[in-house]
DNA sequence: AATGAATGAGGGTTCATTCAT
DNA sequence: AATGAATGAACCCTCATTCAT
């Protein structure tokens, strides 16, 4: 009781000032998350994202230092957040063309259910942080599930399939079974059989921990397609 | 007599003037597509053409009107009269599948020989203009010798990956018969059987016309990893 | 009973905000004495004064308007100091020509003990606030002691003489004896005779009250050439 | 004759965009002669230039990469120009003593004709290329004309002093024989004899050639004090 | 047509100053 | 008083575009 004279305070107005640039901050990547998603990573200018954000001009210095690393640091909330959600969507599920299968159909039914974040991952997806599909892919091959004659290959062109199907997704509504038509072309081009694509297809979709959903629901400008 | 006989003087200088200016075009379009590859769409700036170009700024305004308009220009220059040289090599080539197959590797053949040109459309290809290939699809898939479940979602995971390989092939000397393996995931993606696909793989290459001859010739940059 | 009580309490309030103000006005000129020394003047920006003070940046504004209050204010906490402290050490130094030598000797010998000072009078003195050597000046002359064509032109002479002497031993370790030929050949430059810059020069230099101690001993970056 | 065809045309203008260019490099010079005598090396912005020589904000930067870079180049276009002048002045004048002394004289004498290039150099030199007066100091020495403790201590007490009686006549009107008084201190500091020193003073003035009076008419703000 | 100097709008960045806590 | 986030004016610099030659 006696010590809390001085220090609480100072606390106390640390702990406030540090709370308010937090809130700042997830604005501003919110609001970046938006303007990227409509103009790319290079476009956007400082100016889009302090009106977007509603901060002025050197707010956005005082907590980016260039539009470089505000694009690296909401690449990092939006994407990297969502695969760690895929992955904890995935415990539990097994064989690794199942989980492969079943973490496209996941990764296309959050895109599909927010086209901002899907225009963002679109267009900025640099393609890294893919261990886990890529060790799936791996044991499927090991395992003769699937069958492709080169991880690499198979990676760049599944995933490169995928960026050119969320490009459509985001740019126009697709049309009813788009998404379950990607999974399957991608299975196909793995070399899997027909059952097990009918198995991934066939599954009720796990449910999403949807992770962005802040930042969207912060922002003034959510565009949405679909209600939920 | 003094207008007749100016007519003819006029179009002399026309027609030469029309000349010098078409070879300053393909001057400036030649540099273009390197510097587009260097850089992408977006970061040129008028300058950097200027520079490769060896000419004034203002020369760049008496062909161009902005970089915008020199990217199509470019853009139309290169892939149109690609995918027409490509045409023109599988003239007689028949089946459609065989003939899709033929051409997705006929494409990546030019891509490989030619660094620069693989860059520039890994970078600014808008996936326009693809009627001839599209048709192939359709009607290997009429005939029973590929299956998907639509024609628009192979199209596009099979171009995007195909797009995804480019960009491997042009930012590092890709592994020995990434190309083919390329063509063979990329089929199995359209499901054509195995052996449609060794016959594809199996064909000796027909020659290409190469359509971007010229520009690559006339620049003072060019960067191969293959001798020819 | 409530305001007499009420009287005594707030004595007390403003008296220890009075003492903690004055300590954080002594805080900040420390650190305003080194940043000046270091970087001039001009450049200066709040933010060094609060990085080198180790406050917050609304502190500043408690306590000083804008940099250049801060620079007078520094200005005159050092060299008025300084002033009086050579007066004090004069005292008792008779001789108008003799104690204009002494003068200038303490003061390069301050400059030489205490290098961050030294940079500081050499990029920010104004010349003002010189009554007393300029009255010793002019009694020198009267006495015959000294000999120049006119008071203003000589002091402008021998202090803008000073003012480089200070650049140079504030910016390189000076030649051994610097300090003592500079004041010979300022003696010089006021026609005092041979025998009195001699006995100037012999003379045991009178022990200086540091002025500026506080500020070097607060400052955590004082960086000194003599042990002492 | 014949070989005239192109190659003159194309000649001409490059030659009159060079002599353009030329000129506009003399106009921002000689503003920049003012703005940097008005406000010192530090304080200047690009807009002080650009406002003084009436040319848009990126001409500046067609012709000086920096205010720094301008600096140098109007300090080496003015400075290095009037030192050589003083040179040629002093050919034929010999002594050592009787030269140095001869040069202090033009020197000053150039900065009373002409107040904002007084102002200038008062404020931006840094005290270079004076290797002509050092020489003629160590020989003046040698001779036994004069008598100092050291060249480098004579040299920067008389060029300080010179710096601060250029500051004072740049800011205020200088009283009658201020400039002569100067040269008179200067050259008892160094240890002359008064009947050198009457010498110096007692001799015309050699003409000067006013290397920066382009500057000076070219400019549109030209305040002089002295009508010649 | 070709040239390149001049232009000025636009975008990046800093920093003095305010203010709620 | 002390704190530090927010503010916006001012500065720096680039670059698309024009235009006289």
């Amino acid at each position: 009781m006696r010590r809390r004279s001085a220090t609480p305070r100072q606390d106390h107005r640390i702990r406030v000032g540090r709370a308010r640039s937090a809130r700042t901050d997830a604005r501003i990547m919110a609001a970046a998350l938006e303007v990227f998603a409509e103009k790319g990573p290079d476009a956007p200018v400082v100016d889009d994202f302090v009106r977007a954000a509603g901060i002025a001009r050197g707010t956005f210095y005082n907590h980016f230092q260039s539009v470089e690393q505000l694009l690296e640091a909401t690449s990092i909330w939006t994407i990297e957040s969502a695969v760690r959600g895929a992955d904890r969507s995935l415990r539990g599920v097994s064989g690794p063309a199942f989980r492969f299968g079943t973490g496209i159909r996941l990764f296309l039914a959050s895109a599909e259910a927010n086209p901002v974040w899907c225009r963002f991952v679109a267009r900025v997806w640099k393609l890294g942080a893919l261990e886990i599909p890529r060790r799936d892919l791996r044991d499927g091959l090991k395992k003769g599930e699937l069958r492709v004659p080169g991880v690499e290959v198979a990676m760049d062109v599944v995933l490169g399939g995928l960026r050119e199907a969320l490009f459509r997704m985001g740019s126009e509504r697709p049309p009813r079974g788009y998404r379950d038509r990607v999974v399957e072309v991608c299975l196909q081009a793995l070399g899997a059989e027909p059952a097990l694509i009918a198995r991934v297809l066939a599954q009720k979709l796990p449910p999403l921990d949807r992770p962005f959903r802040t930042a969207v629901a912060t922002s003034r400008f959510s565009r949405r397609w679909t209600p939920s």
